[in-house]
DNA sequence: GATATTTTGTCGGGTAGCCGACTGTTTTCT
DNA sequence: AGAAAACAGTCGGCTACCCGACAAAATATC
């Protein structure tokens, strides 16, 4: 499984499986009332302000959904990987767009009629169920991630999402980051500099190896102790 | 209107006319079901770590969901007023408790029954359909409250709860609060010394006056400006 | 109405993380 | 392949905010 599950909501791995399971029964449904389409990497699938017409399946690749904070500075809420759908809330509320997706990689994404989206949660009562429970989980896990940002450093986030974007293989794990040092500070809430040297004071400190988007934590239990 | 709106969640105050519309019609079915009791001020409704049996609506007071953080500290994800529904989201997903409820002032508290919520639910794409879109109203909501987390400073997020929880009448904003110094630094993510020096420095330089439990903004526009 | 408990006010010291700046390295683009 | 852009590394100064600690005020308790 490689899609591990990255999000700036902090952990979860066990739910991760629950969330997919009820994802995919949702994204046989769309496949029939929607289109896809490629997206090339860094390219905008929809933008704050605008309005919300579509709701988006990840058939391949990877996205962010960010906002836009003070002065240029940049918030990613989460990562959406493939099997994973984006957009749905202010479809169903009926706002614009409040923030904005973007996709990390070159990507193929599926995109559904706000119209046909909310027709079809209305005639299919376990769609819409699944959609809620879904909707549930990530309203628990985005609360999660509000405890971390208050109480726990830059260096214990970071080290979580490496851990989650990683693949362990006996006491290492190895992380093959699709994000820049810049875009990790964006997930964990930090500046782009304490990203580099926290990384890089692991490293003096032979807790990790890296070169290139390769990270290798050497000790993996060990390393999950000291958090 | 009294229960204007605090919530960790930052501000709301045009959707929240929506939400407790769809609440509201939540509440009737809820009632049929449910059974009400009345809670004392600091009472638990509902632990980390307990079986989530039942979701909460509130007839009356005021409750709040928090979460330990390290070390004995708090945070109050947020505030829930009359006529609106806590606990559910654990329910959808059927985890155990994340998070605590605790009453802030003496309330009245309907519970219903996990299964009569879910089997209501099941019988009532109506229903479930109001659920699902005050859901992502929350989601969207606390997602807003991530970034103010991460790029608003202290002072900030404390007037914004203070805008949230006042009435206004004319220049003036005359703010109750319910909270203790320490409870807001719960709910806005910070220690209380701050909240009390913010406070006290707002109040020497003749920005606000407050004894007691109550706190008046004198110039409202000019305050919301200063943000 | 006296006592215990909680809340508020205030102070100083400590620090995590921000910010600008600049250099060298990788990656992208044509 | 070579130029341009994006990314990574490093440094020093700065400051918002935390953390104890303690006294005074307010509130709750009996």
């Amino acid at each position: 499984m490689n899609e591990a599950g990255v999000r700036g909501d902090a952990q979860e791995t066990a739910s991760n499986r629950a969330e997919a399971a009820e994802q995919l029964a949702l994204a046989k449904l769309f496949e029939t009332f929607g289109a896809s389409r490629d997206v090339k990497k860094n390219a905008f699938i929809f933008r704050s302000e605008e309005e919300s017409q579509e709701i988006y399946f990840v058939q391949d690749g990877l996205v962010k959904i960010s906002q836009f904070a003070q002065e240029g500075q940049s918030i990613t809420l989460f990562l959406r990987h493939k099997g994973e759908v984006f957009g749905a809330a202010e479809v169903l509320t009926g706002q614009k767009r409040q923030r904005y997706a973007r996709c990390i990689t070159d990507s193929r994404i599926l995109s559904i009629p706000a119209a046909s989206f909310i027709g079809l949660l209305r005639q299919h009562p376990d769609a819409l169920y699944a959609l809620t429970v879904a909707n549930a989980r990530r309203l628990l896990q985005t609360q999660r991630y509000v405890e971390t940002l208050v109480s726990r450093p830059v260096a214990w986030r970071l080290a979580q999402l490496l851990l989650q974007l990683g693949v362990r293989s006996g006491k290492e794990t190895v992380v093959t980051l699709p994000l820049s040092h810049e875009e990790i500070s964006y997930v964990i809430g930090c500046s782009r500099q304490t990203v580099t040297e926290t990384l890089g004071r692991w490293r003096d400190d032979g807790i990790v190896r890296y070169e290139k988007k390769q990270v290798v934590i050497f000790d993996t239990d060990a390393f999950e102790a000291r958090l």
